[in-house]
RNA sequence: GCCGCUAUCGUCUAGGGGUUAGGACAGAUGGUUCUCAGCCAUCAAACCGGGGUUCGAAUCCCCGUAGCGGUACCA
């Protein structure tokens, strides 16, 4: 990119035993979405790239949002996607680790009891609003005399813990972003433990990065704001830095964050699992949203990722989520595994709809997959393109009706004549097999001048109700003579 | 309100002091074919604005503007 001539140069090695160790923290609130899904994957890439370590911590120091059921799902999601992790903590178990470090904060000043009720707090912070003060919270508790925790205390309040914030300027140097410098006045004196005790965040999420000896954090941009306050909590405990890379967001289409919130699940990754995207197209997407390796390349495959991932090219801005995109690559990796495959992934939809069970002919579904051939833009589609195969019990679709069966009485009548000769040809034809339903019917159009296009688009409509799908004798045959027989009869009734 | 980040076709992006500003997805048109998809060919489509610096700015700097993110006892 050669862009971010303020990078910092990127330290190569960091932990006690020389290795690149990098961290995907989500808070189990939910399913994992698009974004969530390539925050995993870039860091994923740059451990693999480095040889390093991934681990997988689970932030849920929040309990009133976090369940056993979303960790699960954010498992299944990131197992899908191949991204396999080498450590995995769950920050809930490490109480007694906050703990330790939040008494030495008590005990060396850094951090002091705050007996605001959350009244009071939204009182100071619309005050502070109103004056267009920098930040919010006064820091009024932060020399309370003992008379006042003494009051404070008899009148039954429960203290969160506040981080007392540095009065000098805390530099970032972010990997993507560059040198940052952060206003000591806008800093907050954070809550660093509830009034519950459980300890949030800022406190557990640096702490952790430290304990766990993680090299770069890799997070989205949402979190850069959390940096600094985290950097000082950091400092005041001594403890060592990890790198940052904050990566831009990715939006929807209207340019916001793409969230859980605002978009439900039309983003979580295991939604398109059920639909039938491929693991390597949704990785292959995932991984271009802001990052890029030259002006030629747009098909990656996961070990070229690896080997090709830097975030020296991943840019600032935000990327807009594209559907579009995606469908493109899914279909290209769809069409890229063969027919057997193909095969296996677009039964369990066959069978979700009752249309095939176990006893169906493998080698006639096999048959009916090479004709789709690259008409798959997802394993779901398969529906759409076969439907007819296995039921008659279908519409024919109004559009195709209209323009290829007509709605004036001589047109139908066509229509008629057409489906009554061919059915009539069909049924004399003693081997029912590709050629030879060919030729019979390129020999009945071309001798009674009739427009192959219509005499197809006809019978098409006729077998399967659209006008759109295989090769009309690849489905006559796959159909067989009875069934194609009865279908015209049906067709010349209806008509 | 306050703090911060960002800004190249509709979208993902390449480029990064001198280019016909390149590619891909999506779109349009034509060709191939029984339709659709595909494939092939072609077209349309962008440097947010204003000031500097410079012989020269999309590129560097400043100022605007806009968008987004944060502003929680969420992460």
């Amino acid at each position: 990119m050669g862009k971010n001539t303020e990078r910092t140069e990127m330290t190569e090695i960091k932990t006690e035993d020389g290795n690149v160790r990098v961290r995907m923290a989500p808070s189990p609130t939910g399913f994992l979405h698009i974004g969530g899904a390539r925050t995993a994957l870039f860091n994923w890439l740059f451990a693999k790239h480095h040889n390093g370590e991934f681990i997988l911590r689970i932030d849920d120091t929040d309990t009133a949002r976090s369940t056993d059921e979303s960790m699960q799902e954010i498992f299944d999601a990131l197992k899908w996607l191949g991204i396999n992790w080498d450590k995995q903590y769950v920050q809930s178990e490490r109480r007694n680790v906050y703990d330790k470090y939040v008494s030495q904060l008590l005990d060396s000043g850094n951090a002091y009891h705050c007996y605001c009720t959350p009244e009071e707090l939204e009182e100071i912070r619309a005050q502070a609003r109103a004056d267009k003060q920098p930040r919010s919270y006064d820091r009024r508790h932060r020399n309370l005399t003992p008379e006042d925790v003494a009051r404070f205390v008899t009148e039954g309040r429960k203290p969160t813990v506040r981080i007392k914030m540095p009065d000098t300027p805390i530099h970032v140097n972010d990997l993507i972003l560059g040198s940052l410098n952060i206003d000591p006045a806008t800093l907050e004196d954070e809550v660093i433990v509830r009034s519950n005790g459980i300890p949030n965040y800022n406190l557990t999420s640096i702490v952790d990065d430290a304990e766990m000896q993680i090299t770069h954090v890799i997070r989205g941009t949402e979190h850069l704001n959390n940096t600094p306050k985290q950097i000082a909590i950091a400092n005041a405990l001594d403890l060592k830095l990890p790198q940052f890379a904050h990566i831009p967001l990715v939006l929807d289409d209207s340019g916001r964050k793409l969230s859980k919130r605002h978009h439900g699940d039309l983003v979580a990754v295991n939604r398109y699992r059920e639909q039938g995207y491929l693991p390597e197209a949704m990785l292959n997407f995932v991984a271009r949203l802001g990052w890029s390796y030259d002006d030629k390349q747009e098909i990656f495959s996961v070990d070229e990722l690896i080997e090709k991932f830097d975030l020296a090219r991943v840019g600032k801005s935000g990327s807009v989520f594209d559907i579009k995109k995606l469908e493109w690559l899914n279909s290209h990796y769809i069409n890229q595994l063969d027919v057997a495959s193909r095969t296996d992934a677009v039964i369990p939809f066959w069978e979700q709809e009752g249309l095939v069970d176990s006893d169906t002919d493998r080698d006639w579904l096999e048959k009916i997959v090479e004709a789709v051939g690259e008409r798959l833009t997802t394993f779901q589609g398969i529906l759409l393109q076969t439907r007819y195969f296995f039921t008659d019990d279908f519409e024919y679709d109004a559009k195709a009706v209209k323009k290829w069966w007509g709605s004036s009485d001589e047109k139908k009548q066509r229509a008629r004549e057409i489906l009554t000769n061919l059915g009539q040809i069909l049924e004399k034809i003693p081997t029912f097999d590709l050629e030879t339903v060919e030729t019979a019917i390129w020999k009945y159009t071309d001798e009674n001048d009739i427009k192959r296009v219509a005499a197809m688009q006809t019978m098409r409509i006729a077998l399967t109700g659209t006008s759109f799908g295989p090769s009309l004798f690849d489905i006559v045959v796959l159909l067989g003579k009875d069934e194609v027989l009865k279908r015209i009869e049906k067709a010349i009734t209806y008509l």
